[in-house]
DNA sequence: TGTACATCAGTGAACGCGCGTTCACTGATGTAC
DNA sequence: TGTACATCAGTGAACGCGCGTTCACTGATGTAC
């Protein structure tokens, strides 16, 4: 009866969360193209149809590995937060955990590209993607999160609170464009001092456009 | 010797155009994946190997066909400089022109995705990507055109000097990022009025942060 | 001005690749009696 | 407690797809003499 065992034997028992994981280590080396049902099957130890009995075809394997990536960045940002020190005034306390989220989020891109790029690739709604699938320990996805933050900036005072509407997409946008740049773009070879300038500079940016 | 005739005729004689016009029409449609030897061979009206005289092999054509994108995209930035009326003050202008290039980089985006993706597709290093390839009628590429625009602004004053290191993150981010999320991301639904709300709220953020 | 010949730019058949998906199947498990 | 049988979760072979790439080839073109 253990792990291995069952592994290994005729009927393998936790099939669809070995699939799952397995969608995910070749979702992380290469991207979500690689997540692909023969290579996942092979990397549980299956034959490559054993695989319809846990998921309907590759879309719905791909689906279930991206809403892990997403769940992980959410993760992510939510740890980062709560790493910081609480001791300082509110405004502080504010503009620090808008830098942490940002810069979580830059993180995850960065040390995790292929994830990333997954997390981003079946369609999630705005809906979905701050609500329900791709959550983090909060209940919250990447989103919510960002919104939360915004919120707090206007309720200290922080932020005006005319700028408040649609403030997310300036600071998603500038998070979202620096990570992909750096990861896929003309940015990528750019030396590590150079990148966190980068990403110092957009931060901030956003921070004083608010 | 019309061009249909020598089309069809057993020595097509443009065919290395012919095969970038087809190789832009496929990544137009569906973007750089599509970029395949065969189709654009099938395209030209050519058998699937003709394309061997031209190209080494697909990879060359792809990144010819890629260069030609971020050709068109310096193009519109350009022509949206361009057609920007000049009777203001010089501080009124830079930033006009700011937001004329940002508004055109997202309008390329979104119009025309694939091409857009393309772009983007084969890694441009940061130095070609402001100059000699992908470049507009001027010469400069997207990244050249942004910096001109930066240079611009601290040369008359509406921004502070030591601001401008690294400012082209920011304003390339956010403008990057933007296109995207909109177009491949979760803001792949949004209506056109909040789309444009958008665009307003990232220019405006980075403009004032900058 | 004609002609032989090199060269250039195409053709068509073939190979191998990995994929998604379907088919008929079989071994393992659990449950009704 | 034993056993017959349904059901569940795997197997292995096969099909078809479009791709990149290579091979030996042939028709068209241009040039030296």
């Amino acid at each position: 009866m253990s792990a291995t065992a069952s592994e290994r034997s005729y009927h393998h028992g936790r099939l669809r969360e070995a699939l799952l994981v397995a969608g995910l280590g070749l979702a992380r080396a290469d991207g979500p193209e690689a997540v692909v049902l023969r290579a996942a099957s092979r990397a549980a130890g299956v034959s490559h149809n054993a695989a319809y009995r846990h998921f309907a075809d590759r879309d719905e394997l791909l689906r279930a590995v991206c809403e892990q990536c997403m769940s992980r960045l959410a993760v992510l940002m939510e740890a980062r937060i709560d790493a910081l020190p609480a001791d300082r005034d509110p405004v502080a306390t504010a503009w620090a955990r808008l830098d942490a989220i940002g810069r979580a989020y830059v993180e995850f891109a960065t040390t995790e590209p292929g994830w990333f790029r997954t997390a981003f690739a079946v369609p999630p709604t705005l809906d979905s993607f701050g609500l329900g699938e791709g959550v983090g320990a909060s209940g919250l996805g990447p989103y919510a999160l960002l919104s939360a933050r915004l919120d707090e900036l206007v309720e200290v005072g922080a932020v005006p609170s005319e700028r408040r509407p649609g403030a997310e997409y300036a600071a998603w946008s500038a998070v979202h464009g620096l990570s992909t740049l750096l990861n896929d773009g003309p940015l990528r070879d750019l030396p590590a001092i150079e990148r966190e300038h980068a990403l110092r500079v957009v931060l901030d940016t956003v921070a004083r456009g608010l």
